[in-house]
DNA sequence: ACGTACGATTCCACCCGACGGAAGACAGTG
DNA sequence: CACTGTCTTCCGTCGGGTGGAATCGTACGT
């Protein structure tokens, strides 16, 4: 569609890794497949190089062709994906809990994520077959402030963390979205305390979030799981209850089978 | 454990590239976090080129250090890996139906695959809690003979890539496995025919599978859907109409959103 | 059919980034 | 304290990586 914004696409590093690494961002932030040539312009990389890389990509199987001879992530991403430290493990044996809590509550969307520097990234999130609220998937990442999830893991970060995240410049996406470093720390005071929180307009006027903390064997936060609601809906409270046991399911889950 | 078997570990080609894959490479086939010692070792890398990799691929969020300070694939991994071709699509429009098809067979085991070369990957698989058979986790590979949706793929397959595949040295894991050809392909035949398979005692004495096809818009096959039971379980047939509505589904919710 | 435009691929000579060795910093262990 | 392992920095040399140009392929428009 708009093909002219690719220019502050990031400056690879003059180096070969780096090219390497031009492309996967390339694809990380495509969302359709792509020709080589499209690769080649907005990795800003020359023609030849892209070509020979991509080639080496193709081999390995980091890439693969579509019938239509475009390119795009290929198989062997997931594999590594799986192989990634936290995600897997935790998502393995979260799962069954998730998938109890999401029976509960048919209309709703129910999220595991974890903290990945500023950003809250999805492990896992089921989402009724209607319920388009909310279209982050797998792998997406939204700003720690602004979601029930983001929220819980923030407020059970190195205080360095939270007090880095506040001085940096807060997202508003909505008249209700909290910026005020004051009133986000009043937040996770209360999220220590109650182990659970209730976000309302936030991202979207219209929808909430209900989250509670996972832990590992050591006390640590490892993850949050949390619903999305629309917020016209009934008591959010109602929900706090299952979202914490869901939650105490997948630390237990964790807890027991450590290695 | 055994650090003394990374004799055989895939020389990287001489590129930079090449060396950046074997990095990958070692993390896709390790199974815990690694020293940058041990990624040197088993990557066949110098200390000095790995130190340097290692750091570009931190820098870039592709790998992450662990607490230890040991290293792990980095949680951009997964973004990568959400953003991989079919994968992603496919699943996100699957998971309701197979949620619906989990619901209903409690004990068992569900899986999602696709058909990478001459292997079945698993997109998506969801385990009853207790369920300890078959320890499949996403991005899991098998052969595709020796599984029901394995075989389902290769039933829809190009006769090229069959005619290849049996050509190719056949595994057996069990004394039920099949590895005739002809066999094999009387199976696929069967397949075709009636659009969903039953398979018995070919991973292990005591499983089974039950698979059917998902097609997408202009009929070709893009998934399998299956199942696996414990043999000892009553009548296989009776799970047959859930798998193949499980399909069915699936082969709708990807027709109606083509793009 | 012809011409144009764009993408993919191969070839090549120059050159700069990548490489490995060596040596030093650091931590844990006996 | 010596020893063993890991991680890190520095540097001179060398080879793989690089971009340009030329070729081939294919789809589109006139």
């Amino acid at each position: 569609m708009r093909d002219l914004m690719q220019d502050e696409a990031a400056a690879p590093r003059p180096t070969a890794a780096g090219r390497v690494l031009a492309i996967f961002e390339v694809f990380r932030t495509a969302s359709s497949a792509l020709s080589m040539a499209e690769v080649s312009r907005r990795a800003s990389l020359s023609m030849t190089t892209t070509h020979r890389l991509m080639h080496e990509l193709l081999d390995w199987g980091a890439v693969e062709r579509t019938d239509e001879g475009r390119y795009r992530l290929g198989t062997k991403m997931l594999e590594l994906a799986a192989s990634s430290g936290a995600a897997l493990r935790l998502r393995e044996r979260a799962v069954p809990a998730l998938l109890r809590l999401h029976r509960m509550l048919r209309v709703l969307v129910v999220h595991l994520s974890i903290r990945d520097g500023f950003e809250s990234v999805y492990v896992e999130s089921f989402r009724s077959a209607h319920g388009t609220i909310s279209t982050n998937r797998i792998g997406g990442r939204m700003p720690l402030h602004l979601t029930a999830n983001g929220r819980i893991l923030l407020a059970y970060a190195d205080s360095a963390v939270q007090d880095a995240y506040l001085a940096s410049p807060l997202e508003a996406r909505t008249r209700f979205s909290d910026v005020d470093p004051a009133v986000l720390r009043g937040e996770f005071e209360l999220v220590r305390e109650r182990r659970w929180i209730i976000t309302t307009g936030q991202v979207t006027e219209n929808t909430g979030g209900i989250a509670a903390p996972v832990f590992d064997g050591h006390d640590r936060v490892v993850a949050a799981v949390g619903i999305v609601v629309n917020v016209a809906e009934q008591h959010l409270e109602d929900y706090v209850e299952m979202v914490r046991s869901a939650a105490a399911q997948i630390t237990h889950a964790i807890e027991t089978v450590e290695d």
